[in-house]
DNA sequence: TTTATACTGTACTAAACAGTATAGAAGGAG
DNA sequence: CTCCTTCTATACTGTTTAGTACAGTATAAA
């Protein structure tokens, strides 16, 4: 009988899909084991906290994520060029609409409680790093505050508009928009 | 001992919170007749078909009131009056984002391949109601078609990030910057 | 006052649930 | 080879789940 043998590393991506699909309260361990091929054994192996571990790691895996390929380049490397790649990552990312989001998703319900400071730390951080960068770029501290939180806010609108409607294009659409909202506001600020 | 009765238009409402607060999945049938005080009795006497009957029939009253409040007046009434009415009932209906979006939240996750039909219905009826409003108040048929789906996109992404980051005063932020923004396109096309 | 209807409460079943225990397989170190 | 560690598979526990059955209660009409 074949084995197949995995690491952590592994592990957390496969699960972390299952419970984008389902949900929090919708993976069950019954619907994680049948969708990633991981008997149950090796599930409590390698999260012997259960669901509430699998999904305090996987958010810390996806909080990491951003803040290599997002955050980061935002607050380090040159503004407009740092925002720019996070049009890309982000369309990427949620795989142009048709991946949600799951720290947005888990905000909705009451697992926000579970995982509040991981969920608020998220969004806090993707804000004010957007934010800071635009600052940099020339935008006025008022304007960059408004529109970072907009942008922000409007990525996750967009995903559930574009997952509601089964509208492929709507996702790509929102990102299009930001970004020509940002590239405006930097313009006019930094023209002053 | 004194007995409680019910009709089902007081049921449904019930019911509907406990959906909003623990999602489809996390709303079990323990836990609604917990938080309702209704008994399984009462409750399959009014659903028999169950969650999914009460899903579908919430689904429905909430669009209903979505109609009679937001998309006849947008379509029938002066659409600047309107827009200001939408502004103000959308506010009161989510409680300056204290409560969320059940549409929105059942599109996140497999909920939304139950009600596909009702869930993309909701979105495109407010999409198209606010964008032939604004196409009566004078803004060009393209520029209607973009801000009312950032619009309506922009009104969910608020209700995540006010969830998110636990702050009550951004959702009427999200709510003001949208009216300044839709104020403002109506203005420069009409002004053609 | 009888009788039908509408609603409630509870006891029940079978399936699904989270979690545990444990035996065993693979692979490397000695 | 043996031994140890890491990972996998499965059988098992008690609990919770959705849903059913049915007896019981209030109300209103006849």
């Amino acid at each position: 009988m074949t084995r197949t043998v995995f690491e952590k590393a592994d592990v957390i991506p496969l699960v972390a899909e299952v419970f984008r699909e389902l949900g929090y309260e919708g993976a069950s361990m019954s619907k994680i084991t049948a969708r990633t091929r991981l008997s149950k054994g090796s599930l409590y192996h390698f999260f012997p906290g259960g669901k509430e571990e699998m999904a305090s790691e996987i958010l810390a895996h996806i909080e990491n994520w951003f803040i290599r390929n997002i955050y980061e380049p935002l607050e380090r490397d040159d503004p407009l060029k740092a925002i720019h790649n996070m049009w890309r990552e982000v369309d990427a990312y949620f795989r142009s609409g048709q991946r949600i989001c799951l720290v947005g998703a888990f905000a909705l319900d009451e697992t926000r409680d579970r995982f509040a400071s991981g969920i608020r730390q998220y969004f806090r951080r993707w804000i004010d790093a957007l934010c800071a960068a635009l600052v940099r770029a020339g935008a006025s501290t008022d304007a960059a505050a408004v529109i970072s939180e907009e942008t922000v806010g409007g990525i996750q609108g967009g995903l559930i508009l574009s997952r509601a409607l089964h509208d492929e294009t709507l996702f790509e659409r929102t990102l299009a928009g930001l970004a020509e909202r940002v590239t405006k506001c930097v313009r006019e600020d930094a023209g002053r």
